[in-house]
DNA sequence: AATGAATCATTAGTGCTTCCAACGATTCGT
DNA sequence: ACGAATCGTTGGAAGCACTAATGATTCATT
């Protein structure tokens, strides 16, 4: 949607799920070139913030707490072995395993990220006062909760 | 991300940013699911809504008004066609262009389209209450349309 | 201990939405 | 009449999420 140049009244643009939707897509947007801004994206983000709180694990360890999917943790983890950001071992008491640990380099654009994250927030909300901020923080918090207990935690196993 | 099963208390899940894009998702695969119970999608529906407000026009003109890329009218109005719910002709007065028009088939699929529409955004914001729903849609309409001055709408020409 | 079930890493491929680049064909501006 | 702009079209890219299949290894049950 990068011309609604021609006036745009749609009706349709009112809708929640549309403002949700569009608020969702500039604030990706955001995040996405502030993170692109030092080369990464935001998968990166994800497994660095999640090994640096979980400390090295398995892939599939890795996977579940950052909500990355196996699938895409391998290419992931490449792309972050590349830049020398994270270790790829395999695990001496389980050898179908890799124990994936984070670098000085790594925690170092770590501390990047995170950096451009706030940034993003602050340039995300700058319309909103700070109580704004946090009212529409707990709402949107309530949603996700809703419909995370509907359809994405199944509580399975 | 279907399987944030482990405990996942990762802390950027409390970012605005995390919270928008995750509820969107949440609001987007609603809405899509909605919309493919009748055999569309969402383009399909933006485009049919648009055509039934702006009436006739070229391809071009659609896509403006409807803030679908040029590229993607092409598919879209195939896809329509196939259907029988939206005609292609050519413009006599400028042969570059094609009329797209809207049949009495389109018509009613839009029907159909708006009450699914309408439920999904009940379902969407099922927790809240209608002071809540109220206060949402009017902090992301701020935050919409600050983003959108900065950057969707660059008021050119 | 043996066997079937589950887990792990990996590869490959899908879907959706948005966007870019390029192309011929046509029309417009001057 | 000329170059510039517009129109439709094709083909491709990116990011995120997810599915299916495979071989290797480990676990749980009898």
């Amino acid at each position: 949607m990068e011309n609604p140049s021609e006036k745009t009244p749609a009706w349709w643009e009112s809708l929640p799920s549309w403002l949700l939707t569009q608020t969702a897509h500039h604030a990706h947007r955001l995040v996405g070139d502030g993170f692109s801004s030092v080369g990464a994206r935001g998968y990166h983000y994800r497994l660095l913030a999640t090994l640096e709180e979980s400390g090295p694990a398995s892939q599939a360890a890795l996977g579940r707490r950052s909500g990355i999917h196996l699938s895409d943790m391998v290419a992931t983890i490449n792309e972050l072995a590349d830049g020398k950001l994270v270790e790829r071992a395999p695990d001496p008491s389980d050898r179908r395993r890799n124990v994936i640990s984070l670098t000085a380099a790594g925690k170092r654009q770590l501390r990047r990220l995170e950096k451009r994250l706030a940034e993003c927030q602050d340039e995300l909300l700058a319309p909103l006062s700070p109580e704004e901020r946090q009212g529409l923080t707990e709402l949107l918090s309530r949603l996700l909760d809703h419909h995370n207990r509907r359809t994405g935690t199944p509580e399975e196993r």
